[in-house]
RNA sequence: GGAUGGAUUCCCGAGUGGCCAAAGGGGACAGACUGUAAAUCUGCUGCAAAUUGCUUCGGUGGUUCGAAUCCACCUCCAUCCA
């Protein structure tokens, strides 16, 4: 099989320019390719995993990726597909997670001996001219046609400043750069990225004449439309420091019936013969999907030992309730009022309520235990001596837990 | 620059002097049911020493016994005109 026929397989293609030409330069590893990430945060999210899972298949069947760094674009923010305006981020926040990337990618992508380039875009935008820029690049856009691009129609209602209005031609500048400098042929991304993909083929062929290919994987959207990798805390993060590998098997293990199979194609490396085995599996068979999924997904971001890691835990915690790495808040003295402590003060000391009106609430609808045992008492106390040592298992709802020790 | 409309709690959105910690919906959270799923039903959703108190309705000041609500100024947003 090869690599183009697998992508298809998978459901990772979305839109493409020209797809012969695009199978027949990466089926014969001929394609130097590139795909820009910028910084919104200091940490890579699922969804910028898939796109250098993306990068990783395609090196691996001879192809070279370069991975770019929007250290220049992230001055500006990408619009596309949003409804406000994002907060702009100052230079050295942009230059901290820059660096935050490169250290997260190098472990994803080989960058040895030349099989892969890294390269940052604020390298050749941060000193262009504004009047050349305009002369040069500015006069190839049609505004009008712009205006109809698919990525800004939620903000022609909300509005869109013309800083904003401009990335789109600083992408594409930066695919007519990469074209000169490393005969980069084509560009890959997500699919919200489509027209900013496209201004750049366009530029390259009125500039240059030349032919430039983009294509864009489809987006990871769960069965009901809603992009995946995003919970109510936020992202879920490929950095254990921001989403630790237990909380990230965890997102995975939680995936809807209807999205499993979907996850591990598009995501996992897993053979598609496997797969396919699976794609027929039902009802609560779909656990043992989910189980495989979160597994295969933690080993590649954070390792086969801390996969297994996860696994145990996960499986320890909902089969008895206890699990030797669960993740543990040792409390301090000022917790303790006369050698004891009660439950509110515990609940919030251990992050599992924000308030103690909240924990109140929970410990009111029954959804607190300790050591299994529910709590019924807005008042009950624990002393010392029961923290001691092994400490206790405070748990609130079905999945939240932690051992709370002295 | 001018005219008009607007800013309410996580989001949408009602409220135009006291009965307002603020309707309704969404989401989130918790319970029941389950398979660590979905659907459904129930509860709950500012903070706290909790039949009470405190802080909140873009910002600052004012009127009033009392302001989300009235007045002044300011900031931001949308639409139309230039």
């Amino acid at each position: 099989m090869t690599v183009f026929e697998e992508l298809k397989a998978r459901g990772l293609l979305a839109q493409l320019t020209d797809e012969e030409e695009i199978k027949e330069l990466i089926n014969n590893g001929k394609a130097t390719f590139y795909i820009g990430f910028d910084p919104t945060a200091d940490s890579l999210h699922v969804g910028h995993f898939m796109a250098l899972c993306l990068m990783k298949r395609l090196q691996m069947a001879g192809n070279k990726p370069i991975a770019l760094i929007g250290g220049g674009t992230g001055m500006i923010g990408d619009p596309s597909g949003r409804s406000d305006m994002r907060t702009m981020m100052t230079p050295e926040i942009i230059q901290h997670n820059c660096d935050c990337f490169k250290e997260q990618m190098s472990k994803f992508i080989d960058f040895s001996e030349g099989k892969a380039l890294m390269v940052n875009n604020a390298d050749w935008l941060m000193d262009l001219n504004y009047i050349e820029v305009l002369r040069e690049v500015g006069a190839h856009f049609s505004v009008n046609r712009m205006l109809t691009a698919e990525c800004y129609k939620q903000r022609m209602e909300k509005g869109l400043s013309f800083l904003e209005f401009n990335y789109m031609i600083m992408q594409s500048y930066d695919f007519y750069v990469l074209f000169q400098k490393y005969g980069c042929n084509m560009q890959f991304g997500g699919d919200d990225q489509w027209s900013n993909m496209l201004g750049g083929t366009e530029l390259i062929r009125r500039k240059l004449g030349k032919d430039a290919y983009a294509m864009t994987i489809t987006l990871l959207l769960n069965s009901e439309g809603k992009k995946m990798g995003k919970t109510q805390k936020g992202a879920v993060w490929l950095d254990p420091k921001k989403t630790t590998p237990f909380e990230f098997f965890q997102y995975w293990r939680n995936v809807a019936d209807a999205d499993v199979l979907k996850c591990i194609r598009m995501l996992t490396f897993l053979p598609l013969e496997q797969i396919d085995e699976m794609d027929h599996w039902e009802g609560s068979e779909l656990n043992k999907a989910k189980e495989i999924l979160a597994f295969e997904l933690t080993k590649l971001v954070h390792g086969e030992d801390e996969a297994n890691r996860a696994l145990e835990s996960a499986k320890a915690l909902f089969s008895s309730g206890n699990a030797a790495d669960m993740p543990a808040v040792k409390l301090s003295e000022e917790n303790f009022v006369d050698g004891t402590i009660d439950i509110l003060t515990m609940l919030v000391a251990s992050g599992l309520v924000a308030s103690r009106s909240e924990g109140r609430r929970a410990v009111e609808q029954g959804g607190v235990t300790v050591d299994g045992e529910k709590v019924t008492d807005i008042k009950a106390a624990y002393g010392k001596d029961r923290l001691t040592g092994e400490g206790i298992v405070l748990r609130r709802g079905k999945k939240n837990f932690k051992k709370i020790q002295v």
